[in-house]
RNA sequence: GGUGGAGUGGCCGAGAGGCGAGGCAGCGGCCUGCAAAGCCGUGCACACGGGUUCGAAUCCCGUCUCCACCUCCA
């Protein structure tokens, strides 16, 4: 079985095929930086690493352009609430969205162009679209799209227009812009409003202004994907109106755009979108203060993409427990067996499960029932001494955790710095008391060798013993919340 | 009002007519000086009511509940 994807457009699974055999184009809707990343941001990334993970290792080329939109009415809101200039506001939540993304091991995109580095690409459009008549100027620097020129307008969400949203309802709520041929026209130029900074504005044809929240899109993804392409990503909230005004926009102008259509599903709580109850411990930064990166991609990991994913108080606990059985094989297979070349595992064949978990949709929790059976053969046959399929179940094991961005073997999670000068001096230290344990044991002084397993334990180091000797490491993070 | 999604064992979470999902937690056992780790065993779950079928969590009809989008949203 070949690749095949939900496309939301479509509303079922079709079989991917790209424009051009061999190389895939994808275009990502990347952060809107008028804030610091929460979890559900790094849901998106991480799905979608995913994806690009595994078209890699199916050997495609991938191209992702993951935008930044670094220009819009809450980052100008919330940086003159902060008293600091909208752009100094943006670059500070776009690093932000950028060490997150690092930290737990989103791979870089091909590109991340910014919106305000695009104003040009954007005029060229508009004005392609008030040549073919989809769009018209209502004022100085407000320009519209007329959904009711564009036949297909709604194809994207199943809408009828006229259903969309009582005529009436819009025109009374939050003061809808009288100026619009159809309530539903959407902005693609924005005219300054009182009050905004000079430099949050641009010269066009139409007027000084700044862009409508998803003209940036329709245009960036042309500048480097082309006419037409084959992958736009981004939450499942994006698909109205964002994407649906994106298609309507690039489809409009003529270009053929997007050829499937993803959206991931959301973090949830008790049910409801994360985003109700933010606030809580929700940010990336607050969630990686007391947990490693690799647990929290786990975490976002473990569920297909198009669910939404409960987080619950046991969530991160139970990947932790988790990933420590995972790195813990991979920990004790290298000891008996050594390690095994990066470039072995990149090219190991994959369980023929796993391919076809991962080919029906990314169904990774599907994917990640073969990894767990290949661990539980593996620490069989190393508990049996037999180290030749304990090294195959090891390169399968890795093999398939790197498609989805959580091979223990991995640099990014690594556990111990070698080069760091605490845990050097850790390791020392430890390795001294665990020779003393170890003289204890030989002379069966019991009462001595558990005293020291117990000093070491409530120092946050756990000792396992084995039939090589003991082993150590770090204990588990616990919020000691109780 | 329109569009879409979902209700699976204590929890998370796949599946989609008959075959064990998987994980976490729990319980019993093996191993261990004791632990830990690991391994083995253990749960007859599919919102409710009908129906179709040799057989339904999976199909059909009806009902209930929850969530989301409809120009802020990953």
């Amino acid at each position: 079985m070949s690749l095949h994807l939900f496309d939301s457009a479509t509303r079922s699974v079709r079989e991917f095929v790209p424009l051009v055999p061999g190389e895939v184009s994808i275009y990502l809707c990347g952060a809107t930086v008028q804030a610091p990343p929460h979890i559900g941001h790094l849901r998106s990334a991480v799905a979608f690493d995913v994806l690009v993970r595994w078209l890699k290792r199916s050997g495609s080329h991938v191209t992702l352009v993951r935008n930044v939109t670094d220009i819009d009415d809450k980052i100008l809101a919330k940086s003159a609430d902060a008293g600091v200039p909208w752009w100094a506001w943006a670059m500070q939540n776009e690093r932000a969205f950028t060490h997150a993304y690092d930290a737990v091991g989103v791979l870089p995109p091909s590109y991340e162009p910014r919106a305000t580095g695009h104003v040009s690409e954007m005029v060229a459009l508009m004005e392609r679209l008030v040549a073919t008549g989809h769009a018209y100027l209502a004022g100085e620097g407000d320009l519209y799209f007329d959904v009711r020129s564009f036949p297909e307008y709604g194809a994207l969400t199943n809408q009828r227009v006229d259903d969309m949203v009582p005529a009436s309802d819009t025109i009374a709520a939050d003061g809808a812009d009288e100026r619009k041929r159809d309530p539903r026209d959407f902005a693609l130029w924005k005219a300054p409003k009182q009050g905004e900074p000079a430099t949050a504005s641009w010269p066009t044809p139409f007027g000084r202004g700044r862009p409508g929240w998803h003209l940036e899109c329709s245009a960036m993804a042309q500048r480097y994907l082309g006419d037409e392409f084959d992958i736009h990503g981004g939450g499942l909230d994006l698909r109205f109106p964002h994407h649906e005004n994106e298609q309507a926009q690039s489809r409009a102008a003529g270009f053929g755009f997007a050829r499937y259509w993803l959206h991931n599903g959301w973090v949830t709580q008790s049910g409801a979108k994360m985003s109700k109850s933010l606030g809580n411990g929700m940010l990336v930064a607050e969630v990686l203060a007391h947990t490693p990166a690799v647990v929290l991609r786990y975490a976002l990991t473990a569920v297909q993409y198009r669910s939404m994913l409960e987080w619950t108080e046991d969530t991160l606990r139970e990947s932790e427990a988790t990933w420590d059985r995972l790195a813990g094989f991979v920990t004790r297979a290298v000891e008996a067996i050594g390690v095994v070349d990066d470039d072995e595992v990149a090219k190991a064949d994959l369980p023929a499960d796993f391919t076809s978990a991962m080919d029906d949709d990314l169904n990774v929790p599907a994917a990640l029932a073969v990894v767990h059976e290949r661990l539980r053969a593996g620490n069989t046959a190393l508990a049996a001494g037999d180290l030749g399929t304990a090294r195959e179940a090891l390169i399968a094991l890795r093999g398939m955790l790197d498609v989805l961005g959580l091979d223990p073997g991995a640099p990014q999670w690594a556990t111990r710095g070698d080069d760091d000068r605490y845990a050097r001096a850790l390791g020392a230290v430890v390795t001294a008391e665990l020779a003393a344990r170890t003289e204890a044991r030989a002379a069966r002084d019991f009462a001595t060798s558990d005293a020291i397993r117990d000093r070491l334990s409530a120092a946050g180091v756990v000792v396992e013993d084995s039939p090589a000797g003991a082993r150590w490491s770090l204990a588990a993070t616990r919020e000691d919340e109780n």
